[in-house]
DNA sequence: GAAGCTCTTGCATAGTTGTGCAATATGACA
DNA sequence: TGTCATATTGCACAACTATGCAAGAGCTTC
């Protein structure tokens, strides 16, 4: 494994890993779940101000995971894959899993 | 979505997050796909200091992702599940399957 | 027991990330 | 144009994470 591969491969994965990395995102993917959403529904359901929400909104955005459109003065957010509900169910599982300690 | 679920499955999603969310440690887990390596081959291979390895790997361990056994002086570690490529392979296709900008 | 190798932990420091407030931008609509 | 609702950005500060060195713990062999 060559140090140019790690920082293309590798460093995308922790792109990723870093979005998902704080719980209110992993709520914010969660919710999305369900269909679309605009910021200021997830802001009463992460009860974080609108400026801590829209900033995690932009880092789950560039890690590739959710993706928005305008509507009027709302923004409203999907997720980018559907495949994202299953690879989170996978993390998942394998926390669970793992014998208790 | 109630703040009690989040604190169990939320917060263990973000768990396996903050493990992947260093190159060092994504790095270690597709070392790992080649089978078991005991931390001084990996010490080399990330260019880090013993201790940092050392570090690298707990977190990986606390995550559920890496399991490891002691055989004589040495600690050879393993991947906790055979899942784990094809899940990191899925969450490297996402980030590189998305629009460019 | 002494020496050697491997791994972990304590500590100090540097770097990064998360947060809230205030200010600004963007769009809708009277 | 002015006002309202929504979203983003600048800034300062708090909280967390990564790192390397030094010290120590665990196992093996002499």
């Amino acid at each position: 494994m060559t140090i140019d591969k790690m920082t293309t491969v590798e460093l995308g994965l922790a792109v990723v890993g870093k979005a998902l990395a704080h719980p209110a995102r992993v709520q914010v993917l969660r919710a999305l779940e369900g269909g679309e959403r605009c910021g200021c529904e997830l802001v009463p359901l992460l009860g974080l101000d609108p400026s801590v929400v829209s900033r995690h909104l932009a880092i789950l955005s560039r890690a590739g995971l959710v993706a928005s459109r305008r509507e009027g003065v709302r923004i409203l957010w999907r997720l980018a894959s559907p495949d994202i509900p299953r690879i989170l169910d996978c993390l998942a599982n394998l926390t669970c899993e793992r014998t208790p300690r």
